[in-house]
DNA sequence: TGCAATATTGCAAAAAAATGCAAAAAAAAT
DNA sequence: ATTTTTTTTGCATTTTTTTGCAATATTGCA
């Protein structure tokens, strides 16, 4: 049997009965133990099951549910996602910037990190929510019906009298000669304001996005300490980027 | 039985019930007292019950739940919230604190209007972030994660830099000698601030919060403009409060 | 106060999870 | 088609978690 099949009949048995128990499923399924512990934790990672001691758990979704409606390219935000979160450590304190990307990353973060994390996204604050062991501090404004994310004086503000460990940034273009570059320009006066309140900055950037340009400069490659893509490290078109001293993962 | 499955069990009993108690969740769960009084510990230690001796009892903190409970008495919210959208006008400037009841109102304010309203709660801006003619400003600061609003200093500076035609706010308990009431101490605290920062004072109040009284006070009832409940405004409860000044819808 | 019920603590057995490793299978590259 | 690379899987080992039991302490009530 295919992993995926299994994920799919593991997924399958957790909506019918609320919960999976290992040792179940390894007879059912006939693996063992050990890969059935490997599927679940996977499938815990990308927050689509509770992982326990013993099994599994039904994640009580309703609330992240309402907003997940499309998100492009899925797969390689989770594949970003999964690499961004291993930059993540205990204690840290880190600030999350809008999109899908983000919220994708949100999702993903393991729930036994201790993080403080602040953002200024509905969505992302709503997933975050779920999550017990992140301090949350939702950075407040006016806002913005589409994108449900707060614009403007007051979340700069805000944002002066922070500093953070890191600031992830979602999908924007990126640029060896312009840096990162934003389409709106009260995103890109944001996510300047977070780059000058954290420490690391770092940038997650779908392979579309990569080597195209939008009118509004956000920051310089030398500003980034990592960047996170759908490709591989070694990849051609992100060999410029190493060059210029960023951390690719 | 896996353990965060009985975890489960024992918090849906004890939201029904009120008390759970350690003899009888053992033979439920067929398992030995001593990990039943494990598992209240656990669950104590979390902050989701309060353990005594013998058992354990109901936390404010579970009962406000915002995801797992359905809207108390939402037959009278909608009542309560009907009247209180005839006190909105075109162009006001609203403040709505949290609490189901005024998520009920936001989603009755009629679509045409044109308000600008400041919130600290999430399921609200949520709400009104669908309504068309809503500037909606977001008031930031830690996010208090069961009842998903946002509590402390940041929210009780930015309140201090507004200024509101009407605050609504929701359910509390008010009783003549000692006004508004709130049963914990942070709400009190924000909404003393939104109070400071409108013109005029709305609560709303289901009827079996009427003439009830909470450890922390709000505010007297001479500062209280008007007074919504889903009772008829000549009921004989609500005399004491018409006879106090206050306009009771 | 005394007594029965309930709690706590230390301990050991059992179960489950994590880790490292190597074989097998699948996918990609040649 | 075959080699190389990557992914998947099972196994042995170590570590952690869970659980019940017994001994001891504490609590609440008559």
């Amino acid at each position: 049997m295919l992993k995926a099949e299994r994920h799919l009949k593991i997924l399958d048995t957790i909506i019918e009965n609320q919960k999976v128990d290992t040792n179940l499923l390894a007879k059912q399924l006939l693996v063992s133990k050990d890969t059935i512990r490997r599927d679940l934790n996977e499938l815990n990672k990308k927050g689509k099951i509770h992982k326990v001691h013993g099994g599994a758990l039904l994640t009580k979704e309703e609330s992240t549910h309402f907003f997940d409606t499309i998100i492009a390219n899925e797969e390689k935000k989770y594949t970003i996602a999964n690499k961004a979160a291993t930059l993540l450590k205990d204690g840290q304190v880190i600030i999350i910037s809008g999109g899908t990307t983000n919220l994708v990353f949100a999702k993903s973060i393991p729930k036994n990190l201790n993080l403080t994390v602040y953002t200024y996204s509905l969505p992302i604050a709503i997933q975050l929510s779920q999550h017990e062991n992140i301090e949350l501090i939702f950075i407040g404004g006016k806002m913005q019906k589409n994108a449900l994310v707060t614009i403007g004086l007051d979340v700069i503000q805000f944002l002066s009298n922070i500093k953070a460990d890191i600031c992830f940034l979602g999908t924007s273009s990126i640029n060896e000669e312009f840096g990162l570059t934003e389409i709106g320009y009260e995103v890109s006066i944001v996510k300047k304001a977070m780059i000058q309140s954290s420490a690391k900055v770092v940038t997650m950037v779908t392979s579309e996005k990569i080597n195209t340009k939008m009118p509004h400069a956000v920051c310089d490659l030398s500003q980034i300490y990592a960047m996170i893509t759908d490709l591989k490290a070694k990849d051609n078109k992100l060999e410029q980027y190493i060059k210029a001293g960023i951390l690719v993962i």
